[in-house]
DNA sequence: TGAAATGTTGGGGCG
DNA sequence: ACGCCCCAACATTTC
């Protein structure tokens, strides 16, 4: 019988995994494969990242399940490039099933795999299953993409079925695992990292968090929000599902995750988001350079409470509310008028649920430069932002004991005079 | 998923 | 009773 792969990427589970469905489906042996790519690896800052921590946590979790059934995951580490040639030599495959990854270097590099496995006659199987809808599903009716969110929210649900949200049953076939002979796990210290100390979020979320999402999503200190964020950037559990629940219980959880398919698909159709504003004229703005001001704000010591405990929950855990993005996005690019890329990339560095196309969607919406985008006058005051979303400042003492105290430092810009500069310079590169 | 400035209205103190 | 002023509260516009 013959060999087909199952080429695990940001879709890490067995349970509700369209190509993973499709291979098992086929009626081979399915072999599945995780493939850690070094051309992602070798630009991370830290060897402690959590991310790949994270990653290596879940391999195992997934190579124990496939052991019960008989089977395991064989794991690689390299430039997929050069690794493919020898899994081909390994298995002789004659398919090869994955699901679409949408990120530029993703599309590049598995367009390469592609033809590779067409000279070795494995046809490239891939599939969506990391979106609701595909990035030419919900176009406008000229044909081009939504660059407004309202508008493709409203198209999004209109074209809604139940069988987009109907689950994979990878169960039914799971005697269809390749009997195989088991593979020892890479260990993080032979591919140069540590394990992470950061705590990952639960893959599981009850229906009164859904629920009461609206009602409590934007106070940081109370546990409002599902924590999901990260197990959708990798799959670990499946966006099928948690729409499904969203869908019946609450319009606001519905619409965040269409604003996870809406930046998913702009960045698709429009991937010059990558180090370029959506909007040209907004790489006019004259940027301060003020590396000190920078640093203060990746430290958390703006003197600004709720932006210095939103960077350091950030760098204590990889994660910040949402809330407090857009109050440290603001902050950074409002008041301290620093480009958005330097806040962008610190957060790709930072974030546990880090995933392209939100975080540059997200930075550029509130530098004013995106789809969509928060105008460029629209400044949050951080004050106002603590007497609305942290009024007993728990949230802030939690992450800035010193709040208030002589420890604390002096806020490094005044608030009213950052704000008219900001309107001055904004001003002048757009007009 | 803003905030500040400016405009309008109306109650109440007061001469 | 009336006009005047102050100012809170709300509405509109401006950035």
């Amino acid at each position: 019988m013959s060999t087909v792969i199952h080429w695990f990427r940001r879709d890490l589970r067995l349970a509700d995994n369209a190509a993973l469905y499709h291979a098992l489906k086929s009626g081979n042996n399915v072999q599945c494969i995780f493939i850690f790519d070094t051309e992602i690896l070798n630009k991370l800052e830290s060897k402690d990242d959590a991310r790949v921590s994270f990653i290596h946590k879940e391999l195992c979790a997934i190579d124990q399940e496939l052991k019960e059934l008989g089977s395991g995951l064989h794991v690689y580490c390299g430039n997929p490039t050069e690794i493919w040639p020898q899994i081909i030599q390994k298995y002789q495959p004659t398919g090869v099933y994955a699901n679409n990854d949408y990120e530029p270097y993703a599309i590049t590099r598995d367009q390469k795999i592609k033809d590779l496995l067409y000279t070795k006659n494995a046809p490239f199987h891939t599939f969506k299953d990391h979106v609701i809808f595909e990035m030419d599903e919900i176009l406008k009716g000229d044909g081009t993409p939504y660059v407004v969110y309202t508008p493709y929210s409203r198209k999004w649900k209109a074209a809604l079925t139940a069988d987009h949200l109907e689950p994979y049953p990878t169960e039914k076939y799971f005697n269809r695992f390749y009997k195989t002979e088991t593979m020892d796990m890479v260990s993080l210290e032979e591919m140069g990292f540590t394990k992470s100390e950061i705590n990952f979020p639960s893959k599981t979320t009850t229906l009164g968090t859904i629920k009461n999402y609206e009602a409590k999503r934007n106070f940081p200190a109370i546990e409002g929000t599902s924590r999901l964020s990260v197990h959708f950037r990798f799959g670990t559990v499946s966006i099928r599902n948690k729409t499904a629940k969203g869908k019946k219980t609450s319009e606001k959880w519905l619409n965040e995750l269409i604003w996870r398919d809406f930046y998913i698909q702009i960045l698709y159709h429009f991937p010059h988001v990558v180090g370029n504003s959506f909007r040209p004229k907004y790489d006019a703005v004259r940027w301060s350079k003020n590396e000190e001001h920078f640093k203060a704000w990746c430290e958390g010591r703006t003197g600004y409470g709720l932006v210095d405990a939103g960077m350091r929950e950030l760098n204590a855990t990889g994660f910040m509310h949402n809330r407090v993005r857009m109050v440290v996005a603001s902050f950074l690019t409002k008041h301290l008028l620093l480009d958005w890329r330097w806040g962008e990339a610190y957060f790709a560095q930072k974030l546990l649920d880090f995933e392209l196309a939100s975080n540059n969607g997200g930075w550029q919406w509130a530098a004013g430069s995106g789809v969509d985008a928060a105008p460029y006058f629209r400044i949050f005051n951080p004050y106002t932002q603590i007497e609305k979303f942290d009024k007993q400042h728990i949230y802030i003492k939690k992450w800035v004991p010193e709040w208030g105290s002589a420890d604390y430092p002096k806020e490094i810009v005044e608030h009213k005079a950052a704000r008219e500069i900001c309107l001055a310079t904004y001003k002048e590169a757009l007009n």
